[in-house]
DNA sequence: CAAAATAAATTCACTCAATGAAGTAAGTAT
DNA sequence: ATACTTACTTCATTGAGTGAATTTATTTTG
């Protein structure tokens, strides 16, 4: 059997290609160019026949699709990096992504440090930057303030103009509707039902869409990480909270009216823990950072900085240096990410599942075989690969990116752009 | 605030039509036959010009697509009903689904009594029949045979033959997967991964499908109950065990891999009680109706019967009539009942939740509102509806003939049948 | 009551995307 | 060199749907 718990530390290091690896669903309708767009990127490179075969779509239409898209600049011939001359016939052509054809921006916003990067459109990073937010809450006008520096400051260093950048991409912690654009809460703001979306697009003059911190790691991870080539997949997140996120045939969930998959704040024991929402027994009262700096705090001398980070790396330093009560806080942790990631396996039954943030870093014992764990806790034992990334601070950049470029392939191939 | 508990005892009460008043989704790419086909039968009556602006097709092409299934025998002009004589114009002529155009069985199978119904293509039941069912399991060979009992039972009833059947549809407990047809598991069954569908099919010469209970109550909403009309809504069960089913943009979602959606095991509590899975701290082993027997076995003088359902009945007289603890195993159930819905909620943020199964016959106090409690314990404040059914035993039975429908629809609507 | 107005339904030339068969291109096997 | 194989292109055809013009059926207005 093999080991349930990898640690990796990069994206983009699958195969070839970026976006998802499969086509959203049977059913998602899409124009037969997007398809074939969508088909080429998530391969990397492919020729005109695997594309009509793998798309249940004649060669000739291939042929014609794959000539508009030429022609608009979005694909191209490349030699064919893989020609195998043991086959007979005429050799295939592949196509790839142009990927300077367009370009989009991602943006994460955060407490301490925003961060932004420029990506083209098979999400190469063409330039990054990032800024220090020193006020915990800011009113909308400071918010865009700071967007619209990193943004001039993305131009600025790739030598690019506004009108180059096909769509922009911001992700955040927050109760946001990304149908509307709307944020109706957020950490960040000290205002509430912000139509931040629309603002920020008004400014830059490019289409804006906005995610919360959880969707945009799972579109990181669907678009550059493992759950390419999954159809079916969840994200769960822990470190200042615990959220997640789930990849529903090919296609970011959201909830179905544009909330839900709060797995931090689910129940798991009645009257249970006192949560930072203000209930009792949220999975999040025992398993998020803040959660368990108070259990520290009440035993250790840790925790007095104030700064959540600093406390955490303290803590998982006391731990590893065999301090029993900083042991006893993360194995405790540890029982309840266990019972969170079997309520998933229960209510969901992904193909896999992603744990990610930062409390990937130092918790996750090493030895402890999760899904030996989870297995114990669920009834289906075909219980589903289990993953833990401890990627860096990019990953939601990234994922902000993949938000901007989703939508961008969108109108990018709806028609030939003359 | 109007009362969020409603307590209604039969289906088919919602205004005309049947079948999911809206459509699958926007990106559910069906034939304009079916779409048009199935927004008549979701209106019960319909105008060509209303479902060409419903649709938004063109008035020409729903004049041909209404010539076609006219031709093929599955819709009709009628005597427009509403005719509104204050408008001027040409009036419209209504079109109304022909229901004996096909008929469908539908089946459900327990462990004490199976029933089943033969309907029409709008879902009227024709003809019903049941069969006591005396082995708690039994062979797959004695299944089979009480079934072809049942189909033979509703044919001589109806004066049908079997070739007038277009698809059955069967639905019981167990961990059944539809899309197959395999029965990997099931309480009524001696053998374990049947396949139920295909052996049933090729007897009976007719497509069938097979489903657990939870999704064919949640079918049974969606096509005759106060599922329709909304698009994403979910149903949970309580009695002998604790289900639920779930519709995602108006349309069964069956879980990632076809498992999935077992609320009734999700852990509520680290090391908590023993549930009937072998496991502990499921919300089932707090909330079934075989925890609470289990309970009320070690306080009250009841439970000695074995029969579960007496068993309950005592256990609601008891309560009723004032005795304490009775009334506390109520209450605590009662409690879970409220996490469980306050999970959903968080999980899934469905418009409605549908409350059903046996113990809504006796357990939830009239004077609780469900609404409030669940409010307390979840981040959405703008908490959806939720409403506890009682329903006689004919909604097994009807929800299997959704099933059915469902299918037959698909197959019927594709070409035009001479 | 006839004419005008209005809306539903039908008809049909046209569009557009894709098919599928025939033809061309470009390589390997013998 | 010839046969074979596979990739790609071309193009007449198909089929579903559009949209404008027309017909039909009714109410309102003069």
């Amino acid at each position: 059997m093999s080991r349930a718990i990898l640690h990796s530390d990069s994206l983009s290091r699958s195969t070839s290609g970026c976006g998802p690896a499969l086509p959203e669903s049977d059913f998602a309708k899409k124009s037969t160019r997007k398809q074939v767009f969508e088909y080429v990127r998530g391969h990397g490179s492919a020729s005109r026949s695997d594309t009509a075969r793998a798309l249940s779509i004649s060669a000739g239409a291939v042929t014609g699709i794959a000539a508009e898209l030429i022609a608009a600049g979005l694909i191209r011939e490349i030699e064919d990096p893989k020609r195998e001359t043991t086959v007979r016939g005429r050799p295939p052509v592949a196509l790839a992504i142009v990927p300077d054809s367009f370009h989009v921006i991602g943006i994460h916003l955060a407490n301490e440090r925003h961060s932004a990067i420029l990506t083209d459109s098979i999400g190469t990073v063409l330039a990054e930057t990032a800024l220090d937010a020193h006020a915990p809450k800011r009113s909308v006008e400071e918010l865009v303030d700071e967007i619209s520096l990193l943004i001039a400051d993305l131009l600025n260093v790739s030598g690019m103009t506004k009108t180059q950048i096909s769509a922009i991409g911001i992700g955040f912690a927050g109760l946001i509707d990304h149908t509307t654009g709307t944020v109706s809460w957020s950490p960040l703001l000290t205002e509430t039902d912000v139509k931040l979306a629309n603002i920020v697009s008004e400014q830059t003059d490019t289409p804006v869409f906005i995610d919360n911190d959880a969707n945009i790691v799972t579109l990181a991870e669907l678009w550059f990480g493992d759950g390419r080539g999954k159809s079916n997949f969840a994200v769960m997140t822990v470190e200042h909270g615990v959220g997640m996120g789930l990849v529903l045939n090919n296609r970011l969930f959201r909830g179905a009216r544009g909330m839900g998959l709060e797995l931090g704040h689910t129940k798991v024991q009645i009257g249970g823990a006192l949560c930072r929402c203000g209930q009792r027994g949220c999975l999040e009262a025992y398993l998020a950072d803040y959660a368990l700096i108070k259990e520290a705090a009440a035993v250790l001398d840790i925790a007095k900085l104030g700064v959540e980070k600093t406390a955490m790396e303290q803590l998982a330093t006391a731990s590893k240096s065999g301090d029993p009560s900083a042991q006893a806080i993360f194995d405790n942790a540890n029982k309840y990410l266990v019972l969170g990631l079997a309520n998933i396996v229960q209510l969901f039954d992904p193909d896999l599942i992603i744990l990610s943030g930062e409390r990937m870093r130092y918790s996750i014992p090493k030895d402890v075989h999760l899904r030996t764990e989870v297995n114990k806790l669920t009834l289906n034992k075909n219980a589903c690969e289990i993953v833990a990334h401890a990627w860096d601070g990019s990953v939601w950049a990234r994922g902000a990116s993949a938000l901007a470029l989703t939508a961008a392939t969108d109108y990018v191939t709806r028609e030939s752009r003359q």
